[in-house]
DNA sequence: TTGAAAGCGTTACCAC
DNA sequence: GTGGTAACGCTTTCAA
C-alpha cells in the first residue's frame, strides 16, 4: 500500500505538498502537482480513509436506516440515494432494523464511533419518537423519509399519504362502490394512520358512514394482507383499498382462493406501485409514490447540509398519483 | 465525544490501561477494569473506528459486491449474510455494480483505501475473470457466490446449476412434453451457461434432439423474459424452462397476452424460487436455490478466514430442489 | 510555493 | 499490573 510519504520521497517533496496536490488545494505549482499526480497513479495510490477521517473528522459516509432492505418497497428509494451518492462520492452504509426497535444500538455505534457523517432514516416507527428527539440533540445531521415530523428543524421527505388514501378510495367510489373495505398497515407507523385518514375523508365526502368492521389491520406484509382479506370477505364488501401493494398481493390471493373474480366481485386498489404490481393477476391499480425521487431528494438534502450549502429544516412533500391497471 | 484519554484521566490510569481494559486483554486488575468499564459506560464512550483501524489495520467491515441489490434475487442472500454479520460484529458495506464493469474502480478504492477487510462477490461476470485473478493477487480475502472458479485457492459458494437446469427440464419431460423451449440468461454469466447445459443434458437423456431455435437468450430481467417468450411462441413449444424467475414472470405475461393458458397451452418452470413466485398467475413451479443459506455460508467462510480459523480454498456446492406449484 | 512538525484516537511495545 | 511512548497515514497550521 503506497502512502503519501512514498509519493513524497519519489517526487522529492514533503508529504504535505503531496496532500495538497492530491486534494487540489491552493499553493502547489502546476508542474509539481502534475508530477505528483502521475506518481500517485503509477503507484495505484488511494488515501487511507481511516487516517484521513481521523484528522478531518469526516468519513464521507452516510448511514441509511430502514426496516428491511429486502422489502421491494425500499429498493427504488435506495437506488435514488445511490445515484446521488455516486455523483458526490459518498459511501452509503445500510443498517436494517428488522423492526427491532433496538436498532438504536447500532445507530449509537455508527454515530459515536464516528463512522457516518449523517443519516437517512426511512419509515420510522411512531414509538421511536424519543429516539428521533435524541438524535436531534446530537450534532449529526439526518433526514427522515416517509415521515413528516412537526419539528421545523427536522428534515423530512414524504408523500402525502392522506391524499393518497383519499385518491384510492375516491377512485373506488367513482366506480360506484359503496361498501369499501380497507386493509390498514401497521398502526405504529404514521403512514398507516394517514392512509386511513384519507380513506375516511373520501367516505365522508361521499356521505358514506365509516364502518369499523370494514377496516382490518395488516402489517404491511403480503401474508398480513392475505389474513386481513379473509376477514374482510366475511364482513362483505365490493371493493378494497389496501394500504400497500405487498398486502394487496396477499389480498388478491385470498380472493382468488374463494373463487371470486377481481375486479368483478371485488375491486382492489393498492399503494406504492411496486415493480411487481404490473404482473399480478389482474395487474394492480395502485397509488404511486415517486420512490426513486424521494430517495434522490433525501440524499441531496443531506449532502447539501453536510457541505454547508444548506441550513436544514427542509420539508419536501411529494404528491401521489393513481396508476390505473385492471384490478379496479 | 469521550476519548480513551478522558477515561484514563478520570480513572487515574494511563490510556493504554483503558485500551486493554475495554478490549478485555490480559494484564488489568479486575477491580481496575470494572472501574474503567463503568466510567466508559457513564461517558457513553464508543471507540473511534478510524483511530482504531489506523493502528490495527482492520476495519471490521466486509464489502459486498453485486449487480443490483434491488433485484429480489439478492435479498435473501444479503439477509443470510447480515445474520452472520450481526453475530460476529462485522459491518457490511454494499457496492452495486449495476452491470457496470467499471465497478473495479469502487473495489480498488475499497481495498486500497483499506475500508474493508474482505469481500464477498455475488454473481460475477465471466468477462471479469482478469479482475478476479487480480484480486487473488492482492492480500485481501474474498468469497465468490454463485460462481465456481477452478482455482483451488478461491473460495466459492454456489448452487449446482447444471443439475438445476436438468431438474427443471426433466420435470417437464416427465409431464410428457417433447418440445421444450428455454429462456436463457445473460450468456456472459456462467450460471446461464450451466443452466443451458443442464437443459441439454436432460434433453439428450430423453433422446430428444437439441433445437437451436428453442433457446432464446434473455438478460435475467422480466422484460427480457417477456421478449424471449414472444419469440418462443413463434417457434412453437408446449413448455418452457426459464433460467430465472424474473424472466419467467415476463414470459407468463407474454403468454397471457396471446390468450394462451398456463400450464395447459404452455407449461412454465422457473429458477430461483423468489418470494413472489408463489403469487404469480398461476403460481410458478421453479427450481429452488437456498439463497439465505448461501449468503450465510459465504460470510461464515470469510469470517473464519479473517479470524485466521480457516486457511481458505473452501468450495461449497448446494443442491437445488424443485418447488412444484401450478405452472407446470 | 514548499517544508517541518503537531496532532487526530487508538493500540502495541517495552520498561518499570 | 501499570505507565510512557511510538507509531499508524493523513491534514493542517505556521514558518521559511
Amino acid at each position: 500500500m503506497a502512502t503519501i510519504k512514498d509519493i513524497a520521497r519519489i517526487a522529492g517533496v514533503a508529504p504535505s505538498v503531496v496532500s495538497r496536490a492530491l486534494n487540489n488545494k491552493y499553493g502547489v505549482k502546476e508542474s509539481t502537482r502534475k508530477r505528483i499526480v502521475a506518481i500517485a497513479k503509477e503507484l495505484g495510490y488511494h488515501p487511507n480513509s481511516a487516517a484521513r477521517s481521523l484528522v478531518t473528522r469526516r468519513t464521507e459516509t452516510i448511514g441509511v436506516v430502514m426496516a428491511d432492505i429486502s422489502e421491494p418497497y425500499f429498493s427504488q428509494i435506495v437506488k435514488g440515494m445511490e445515484y446521488v451518492a455516486t455523483q458526490t462520492g459518498y459511501t452509503l452504509l445500510f443498517s436494517n432494523s428488522y423492526e427491532n426497535v433496538e436498532h438504536g444500538r447500532v445507530l449509537r455505534k455508527m454515530i459515536s464511533g464516528e463512522r457516518v457523517d449523517g443519516l437517512v432514516i426511512i419509515g420510522s416507527n411512531i414509538q421511536e419518537k424519543g429516539f428521533i428527539a435524541a438524535l436531534a440533540e446530537q450534532e449529526i445531521p439526518f433526514v427522515l423519509v416517509e415521515r413528516n415530523l412537526p419539528d421545523p428543524k427536522v428534515n423530512c421527505v414524504w408523500v402525502d399519504n392522506v391524499q393518497g388514501g383519499y385518491l384510492a378510495t375516491r377512485f373506488l367510489l367513482d366506480k360506484g362502490h359503496r361498501r369499501i373495505g380497507h386493509i390498514a398497515g401497521n398502526l405504529h407507523f404514521q403512514v398507516a394512520l394517514d392512509r386511513i385518514e384519507g380513506y375516511k375523508r373520501a367516505l365522508e365526502e361521499a356521505g358514506i358512514a365509516f364502518c369499523e368492521e370494514l377496516v382490518v389491520s395488516g402489517n404491511f406484509l403480503t401474508e398480513g394482507g392475505y389474513r386481513a382479506m379473509k376477514e374482510l370477505l366475511k364482513a362483505g364488501c365490493t371493493a378494497v383499498f389496501a394500504a400497500n401493494d405487498a398486502m394487496a398481493y396477499g389480498a388478491l390471493q385470498a380472493i382468488a382462493e374463494e373463487g371470486l373474480a377481481v375486479p368483478d366481485d371485488v375491486a382492489m386498489v393498492g399503494f406504492d406501485d411496486l415493480e411487481f404490481s404490473a404482473l399480478t393477476h389482474p395487474p394492480l391499480t395502485t397509488v404511486r409514490q415517486p420512490r426513486y425521487e424521494m430517495g434522490r431528494r433525501s440524499l441531496e438534502i443531506l449532502t447539501a447540509i453536510l457541505r454547508g450549502e444548506e441550513a436544514g429544516g427542509v420539508k419536501v412533500c411529494f404528491q401521489p398519483e393513481i396508476t390505473v391497471r385492471r384490478s379496479a
